[in-house]
DNA sequence: GAGAAAATGTAGAGCGCTCTATACATGCGG
DNA sequence: CCGCATGTATAGAGCGCTCTACATTTTCTC
């Protein structure tokens, strides 16, 4: 900055009002120094200016699992936020363990983002009132609720509802839901079916799987042994119903003829026409940016908690039709 | 700091050797400070440190695509092996699209970190040069292949070299490819698919599309349409393939008794039980792992450019069979 | 037990910026 | 021509650390 300055035939601090685009500069100047900084090929040093003023103008995202897309489309509304407030995100990733999830969060606390958004983090409440003890911070789809920092949430429940009114709609009234134990989310769905069958007078069929395609195939298995089978299986999730369809194909079962079948997430796979599933779409970029929404408000000095739920919405498509007489 | 100093009757030059896990310091001190730190909630400052230290010990990663698998994944392998080497890695996205990456690649930049991978990235070969000459950099994936920086690629023709072999030793002779057009890698494969033809005797029936299930869907039909419709289709990739079994499936064509399919890429999908797509794997965690590699050499002072072709794997999944006679 | 070597601790000068306070022009009304 | 507001530029004190050089203490060797 120095050398600039030097070059530019003016003060060190002129040079750094033209790179914060200070107003407070006249064109001549800002010309002036552009040119030389541009010449001498400059470029501030983010660590000194962020030290030296005492904010970093970026938004920390931890993100438990790079791989989900949920995760990623989560980031991207963060991203687009942040860009329309003139802030820069950086990500770091848990890879999946809870150690790496530490370690992404002490990197971000080091850094003093002037935020931090977490996806789904894995650990305790303690360690989010030790976060938010620190940073702004808001957390998303963590459905332990910590009092200490925003939320941004999917009502899950709703979402097993919106399922359930369809399938009935259509017809069903024998549906079994498989779901995935303790997994977030997974609960809250579970739950939704069930009081969503027992409002209809219906008995809710749960069997037990998880959030992955062999969990569907296993469960639909064992469900197309009984005496009475569902007409209707309504998936932990999208990867999870596609094992339910693999399972469906190899026993000759015709879908949605003779078995309807309901997914969650509107992932990529429910939209491919080889499977064209019904599932439960989140809108997961609204997540990033709401979260986003809240973070700023809370950086510009909002202190009470907020936690905010978000509506899904059903998407039909052809893995689902009326019951058989 | 100085306050962690006072509360531990030490000097500030003491507390910064504890926090930087120096072996300088006597267990006493060491122990004495530490819970001084922990008392007063006290976590170094990532900023002040880089700055005064001039090194951040820390790796950027740009990618061009979060929703892709395959970058996550390469960022996996950059992640895996920053953390046995003690470095952090720190993400930024181009959200796919060219504007993105070049502020992801600025933040980076303006960051200092000791390196960056470049994962696929968009833009022209000066902007590599750029970057190169102001850190240590590695492009993986890009097939400009800058000379400016290391390079980590898919050995893409060898990928579709084994698509060809092993078709026509299933006794397939009239093989169509549905290509990608510029995409990045889709030349190279069609390249590939082409020479391995011609090598073999075989005419390339070549069709144009893209990297999406669109596309393929749209070749199959019109490949099908033909007079003399291939036996087996070499689809752009694994999505693309996915199109070509939807259609395929449309027409009440079988798979692999009928028509024999073939993905790219071995992402999630080809693995589903209800898709089961023969595809070439590419070692993604690999690339970032070598990526990284090559990266901390530079950071050590290589100055010569590498370049390293990464061989890729068929996975023979029941999507291929033996011609039909 | 003296002297050297090793182990441990400290002072203080930066790292490259920002930001407050202040200086210096210029234009204006009276 | 003075005083005042307005528009620009600058000086210099930090921001919270690290790191070199040096001071002090302990341990070792003969």
């Amino acid at each position: 900055m120095d050398d600039v300055a030097a070059h530019a035939g003016v003060s060190r601090a002129l040079v750094s009002l033209v790179m914060r685009d200070s107003p407070r500069v006249s064109d001549h100047s800002r010309k002036k120094v552009l040119a030389s900084a541009n010449e001498l090929g400059y470029r501030p040093n983010a660590w000194a200016r962020n030290l030296a003023s005492g904010q970093t103008n970026t938004i920390g995202v931890m993100l438990n699992d790079l791989h989900n897309p949920y995760f990623t489309e989560l980031a991207e509304g963060v991203a687009a936020t942040a860009a329309e407030n003139g802030m820069e995100v950086l990500i770091t990733s848990g890879w999946q363990r809870e150690s790496g999830e530490h370690a992404a969060i002490d990197t971000l606390l080091n850094l003093r983002t002037d935020g931090i958004v977490i996806g789904a983090a894995r650990f305790s409440g303690e360690v989010f009132d030790e976060v938010a003890q620190q940073l702004p911070a808001v957390a998303v789809a963590n459905f332990d609720r910590p009092d200490s920092m925003d939320t941004v949430c999917n009502d899950e429940a709703h979402g097993a509802e919106l399922v359930v009114e369809h399938l009935t709609s259509l017809g069903h009234d024998r549906i079994a839901h498989i779901d995935a134990g303790n997994a977030p989310g997974a609960p809250e769905r579970r739950r939704g079916f069930m009081s969503a069958m027992s409002d209809r007078g219906l008995a809710p069929i749960v069997f037990e799987g998880d959030f992955n395609e062999h969990a569907g195939r296993d469960a639909a298995e064992q469900l197309m042994r009984l005496k009475q089978p569902p007409t209707a299986i309504f998936a932990a999730n999208d990867l999870s119903a596609t094992g339910v369809l693999a399972h469906l194909r190899s026993i000759g079962a015709r879908v949605p003829e003779d078995v309807a079948v309901v997914g969650y997430d509107d992932t990529l796979l429910a939209g491919l026409g080889a499977l064209s599933l019904t599932t439960v779409h989140q809108p997961r970029q609204l997540f990033g940016q709401r979260a986003t929404e809240l973070l700023i408000e809370r950086i510009k000095g909002r202190t009470a908690a907020k936690h905010e739920l978000i509506q899904p919405r059903l998407v039909v498509r052809s893995s689902t039709g009326p019951a058989p007489t």
